[in-house]
DNA sequence: TTAAACTTTCAATTATTTCTGAAAGTTTTT
DNA sequence: AAAAACTTTCAGAAATAATTGAAAGTTTAA
């Protein structure tokens, strides 16, 4: 395949996966076109090469930033600003789940936190506890794992897979 | 708190969580109505506990059976259907990673195996194709443990904690 | 076979999210 | 201090997604 059609069909993808995943596709396509991008792109590159407005290009640059996937440049002797994004996938990856997990999983620990203690008699109340207990037990455990992931270097998931394994 | 102030509010965030992953409010909120319900409910019930429309309710029951997260109960004597969900919160995990690998991980793989060996000159072909094949091994990975995790029975998670731990 | 009970469908509406583009704001240069 | 180069904001427009509700479809009972 081309190189231009690949490079397309690529954040044409990984626009779609942001979507079913609660991300705007604007603003993974950004992400996309800066991760396989060598240098670092101005806003206008990024206009051009996505085809939408500088506000959406602006916004979504700074949500990318929020989320510490993407940074500013400053290239010496230039006044517009150039942003790139990290290359390193694992890192990629550890950022999205930690920022996930901030904004995600802690809330519903937190409700869930609130809603296990439930009063009232009969089954139905002693049912809800108990799963609200069980729910908050799985949870905390994801949010545990969690944490290993986002602090491990790139070989804890090899490690554990191949504990998994023998 | 009190128990239906601590229903709704459960319900209320779960409906909010599945939001932010892609997943349709009511569906979210269906689900966990169910979950928290020792019995089968009919259409009539959802209805009436989210105030929602038939069509709403039967369109969301459709797709949570299609994630294998819900099922139609047949009460002897009874016209109506009768809809429960899968109590055990971590058959329900696995339920969904495999549905959302199914849905998601697999097409992306197969996007990034299209367009891995771009042809054409220069370092930027080079990197882009470096960079597809590392997000490929990376991918494959989080396959390959996504498998893990949903043939698993509910100790994996366990097991995997104590290994990282020790 | 007709009616009643129940489920499904889907066109139209409503709600939500995303995007645009022009104006306002800021910083740097002349 | 004015102009030029650039960034940010945000109200309205457009696109997308979710929801309603009534009609059509199906199954069971009378």
């Amino acid at each position: 395949m081309e190189f231009e059609t690949a490079k397309a069909k690529f954040i044409q993808a990984w626009g779609t996966l942001g979507s079913s995943w609660g991300i705007n596709r604007t603003m993974s396509q950004i992400h996309a076109l800066l991760i396989i991008n060598t240098d670092p792109l101005t806003t206008e590159e990024i206009m051009a090469e996505l085809k939408v407005s500088r506000g959406n290009v602006n916004m979504n640059i700074r949500a990318l930033m929020e989320w510490g996937l993407v940074n500013k440049e400053l290239v010496p002797g230039e006044r517009k600003e150039y942003f790139s994004a990290g290359k390193d996938i694992w890192q990629v990856a550890r950022q999205i789940a930690k920022e996930r997990k901030r904004r995600e999983v802690e809330p519903i620990l937190d409700v869930i936190s609130q809603v296990k203690n439930a009063e009232g008699d009969g089954k139905e109340v002693e049912e809800f506890n108990r799963m609200m207990q069980e729910i908050e037990d799985f949870t905390s455990k994801a949010d545990t794992t969690l944490d290993k992931f986002i602090k491990s270097d790139e070989n804890w998931f090899y490690k554990t897979l191949l504990t998994l394994m023998k």
